[in-house]
DNA sequence: CATGTATATATAGATTGTCTATGGGTAGAA
DNA sequence: TTCTACCCATAGACAATCTATATATACATG
């Protein structure tokens, strides 16, 4: 990782499957509410973004369907399927427990 | 990440630094190390360990040196350098600062 | 003495995820 | 009319990791 990331890398499908248990959204809105939540230190450049969203398609977790925004715009709307939400459960699990295995590598104890 | 992966991509780096603030070590005892304090939540592959060592090495963060181990074998002997030292704070406080961030997006407060 | 296991290094090639760059297009404000 | 924010999508480059393979040695066990 020469140059600093805008996410680390493993952990997109399940800031989106997160994003999306509280409300369907199109790609447009899950990227903007990431950087809100993360105070901007999360960016999902489309370019990760909407094949991210197409890999979800592919295994189930999402379903999409286009839909007028409220500024009268189209877009694409993706909620959680049921399939998804117990992907999220174990990708969250999954994730605090490397979490958590890295914490411990990384504190100072000597006990090697 | 459709497989459970072994490490967090991007972390790698990080963590074999880390390792060597404690002592020099050569690459299959920093892969054993970081196993063993990771209670076996990390696995570093050969195919990852020795491409990464490289990559430090090439950056200066670490050097090397042949030695025999304790048990009588030839070893490559890495220790942190100056850099290497300065590179690990780095990582470690974009590290942490990632992580407080996916943090607060995997929060269920309603603030989107 | 043969065999197996743990120790030890290293690379090639495949795979995957993310990023850069590019293309298209619309609503509404200035 | 021009600009900005909104919206989707893909191609190709790049980087990190994993799988598989190769080589080799110390030492224990049968």
């Amino acid at each position: 990782m020469a140059r600093k990331p805008d996410l680390l890398p493993g952990t997109l499908d399940m800031l989106i499957l997160k994003t999306l248990t509280r409300a369907p959204l199109h790609g447009y809105g899950i990227a903007l509410s990431i950087k809100r939540l993360s105070d901007d230190v999360l960016t999902v450049e489309e370019g990760s973004l909407y094949p991210a969203l197409q890999r979800l398609l592919l295994q189930g977790w999402v379903k999409a369907e286009w839909k007028m925004t409220e500024t009268n715009r189209r877009a694409r709307f993706y909620t959680l399927t049921a399939a998804g939400r117990k992907q999220l459960g174990l990708e969250l699990s999954e994730f605090e427990q490397m979490i958590a295995a890295i914490g411990r590598v990384l504190k100072d104890a000597q006990e090697v």
